[in-house]
DNA sequence: CAATAACATTCAACTCCTTGAATGTTATTG
DNA sequence: CAATAACATTCAAGGAGTTGAATGTTATTG
């Protein structure tokens, strides 16, 4: 069998990309849906580059996938069943209790945010870019 | 957010025990029940101390939890949860197909597979041995 | 209590991961 | 097509995981 150990090496890369804080963080943020990476700069307040290191392991674990709109590139969880993974594995910690806050991001001018912001000016950025289908 | 990441060092500790294919092929073995280490030993063909190293580092991170009975430590997995955990990572790889086979222990001496060989010698042993109670 | 069976631990060399800094790429704007 | 906004990639130094070899520990046997 140990031969055949190359048969869980693929398995062993998926968690490879899921045993670090910063990536785990990530695949919260992006529970609720697909972001733009300055909105997680936004909310998580890390630099850019080291963001697109991190969301560059888990986009080749197969883990998130991306999309480009315009300038931004939005990224999304790829597989639901990673959603599942992370519940569980949260469940084994001692204090499971504390709930994950998601805080609102502070400078971020990406459409998403500016949506919110103002409605208004969201609605002609939406009529400039092109439909998402 | 980035300051509260130490609460996903929780999570990422876990995942870093199951990043290796070493220790994912141990919880193949240990998906039926638990077993022996000369019974991994026999199966897996590692060396006694390269498993006792790679079920230290499971054991460490709470998957595994041990029992010792005379001469033999017997490990089983601590948390049934970690098997959904392994099924759903492994249908994420392309040729899922494949089946894991686990082998028949070649040279095992332990009392599990005497019990298999001869059941009378295994009677004999256990009734010297103390009750599981 | 000395010898042994079954495991565990320590150590060191090696490899792989991490991350700040610098630089490159792509799509858009004017 | 030059300038810019939003991301991506490369590189190198430091840190963490891996593993063979040697040694230690614990329970049992005689």
């Amino acid at each position: 069998m140990k031969n055949s150990l190359s048969s869980f090496e693929e398995s062993a890369q998926i968690f490879k990309a899921l045993a670090h804080p910063a990536r785990l963080a990530i695949l919260e943020v992006l529970r609720n849906g697909e972001e733009c990476v300055c909105h997680l700069e936004a909310i998580l307040g890390f630099r850019q580059a080291y963001l697109s290191q991190q969301l560059a392991v888990l986009r080749e674990a197969g883990i998130l996938r991306d999309r480009r709109e315009g300038w931004n590139i939005y990224y999304r969880i790829a597989r639901e069943d990673v959603l599942d993974i992370l519940n569980t594995v949260r469940s084994f910690a001692p204090q499971q209790g504390e709930p994950i806050i998601i805080p609102e991001p502070q400078d971020c001018d990406c459409p998403k945010c500016k949506r919110k912001d103002s409605p208004a000016a969201d609605l002609k950025i939406l009529s400039i870019q092109k439909p998402l289908g």
